[in-house]
DNA sequence: TAGATTGTTAATCGATTAACAATC
DNA sequence: TAGATTGTTAATCGATTAACAATC
């Protein structure tokens, strides 16, 4: 009943998927924006430097608020805080990371996670001469200690590097430990647990996407 | 003048984007069910796997041809042959990487690749303690190198693994050493060389996409 | 034949673009 | 003030869904 808000408002938890995508990049590169020494960007040119039309960055931004100045853009500083905390990221989030495969360590090394608000804290492995170990910070435990762990460590991101044929189970005894949401590198159709988001990302089919253009290009090109 | 396709028979190069990411899914999908042991699959289950409709798995599909068998669905085999023709994927594409820090380590490492058509080759580097050494199969070689061994081995395809700060570079050199595809996992803007497609992957953007959903969520359920 | 399922058309839905009054 | 630029509405464009004749 308390229906108060000004009709035209749109709701950030309405904002499509492809608004959310776009929201990292304007984040990533007022970032950017800001290391160059930029105070204010207007929506012509931060759409220009990606590829989008002046109309679609404000309307993409008008999902989550009004951050603009009219006659001066966006002030850098303000807008980043401002996206940040739409992403959650103005706080820095504790994740697990299973499987300390060639790909597990490597993303538990990999900076970018810690530059935007990541920080692993603690590893999985189901392999006995791998636990007791550690990768960087961050010690190797066994998957049997999983549930104790997400609890003491409050932790509530993961990211699955197992094999394939693993991956499922893995998501299973994820949610099963309340972890929100899983960010997925093993190759498979996997189903999230009840309350817990999951994106996937398959290496092999970004690959796909790009032969994909490659041969189109060669066939026009012909 | 040899204008005499069908009306109704969209192009391949018509395709959404959208649409030939999910041409990955479905090819993926169809790998996994073969492995299973199935001969067919309809429209109706293929979707209910991957959360999609139907309706929408046909006309994805029916972008690329006609595949199907009305009363009996699609037959596997025939599909994924299908479909990696239309990705390229049906032969081996030689790739380079450049970068071999613990993401480009793991990248040549990473079996998924082996499996859906790309081999990569060749690793490059500037640092002269690993120039000269070699990672699983892959001889490092010093950037310098890049333009003759592009041609020697025929590369079309490169992975950038790289620092934001050096990406843009080492982009404008693959294009001048005659590449036609770059997946870039640096997380910055890089623009495309001419005559390149680019494919961008960034490991933190995707964990933004599910910080999004997590905030969202708990935002609902309060 | 009856049942299953396709490919395709038309209808619906959603996202992008264009335009402009309001604002600094 | 004149110039720049926003947020928002309406118009356009594109993608998804529903429905169904054709086919096995």
């Amino acid at each position: 009943m308390a229906e108060s808000k000004s009709k035209s408002n749109p709701n950030p938890a309405d904002a499509p998927k492809a608004v959310v995508g776009r929201l990292s990049l304007y984040l990533r590169e007022l970032q950017h924006l800001v290391r160059d020494g930029h105070e204010t960007i207007s929506s012509t040119r931060l759409g220009k430097i990606l590829g989008f039309s002046d109309a679609q960055v404000r309307k993409d931004l008008a999902y989550f608020g009004q951050f603009g100045y009219p006659g001066i853009g966006y002030r850098c500083h303000e807008l980043i805080h401002a996206i940040k905390q739409i992403f959650g990221t103005d706080r820095q989030w504790p994740v697990a990371i299973i499987g300390t495969g060639n790909l597990g360590r490597a993303l538990v090394g990999y900076k970018g996670f810690d530059n935007q608000g990541f920080k692993i804290v603690a590893a999985f492995d189901i392999d006995p001469a791998k636990v007791g170990g550690a990768i960087e910070e961050a010690p190797i435990h066994h998957l049997d200690d999983l549930e104790r762990i997400v609890q003491e460590k409050q932790i509530k991101l993961a990211i699955i590097a197992v094999p394939a044929s693993a991956a499922q189970s893995v998501a299973d005894r994820l949610g099963a430990s309340g972890i929100d949401g899983i960010l997925n590198f093993a190759p498979v159709t996997v189903t999230a647990p009840p309350n817990a988001s999951m994106v996937g990302v398959d290496l092999a089919i970004e690959m796909e996407q790009l032969t994909f253009d490659v041969v189109k290009r060669s066939g026009e090109k012909k």
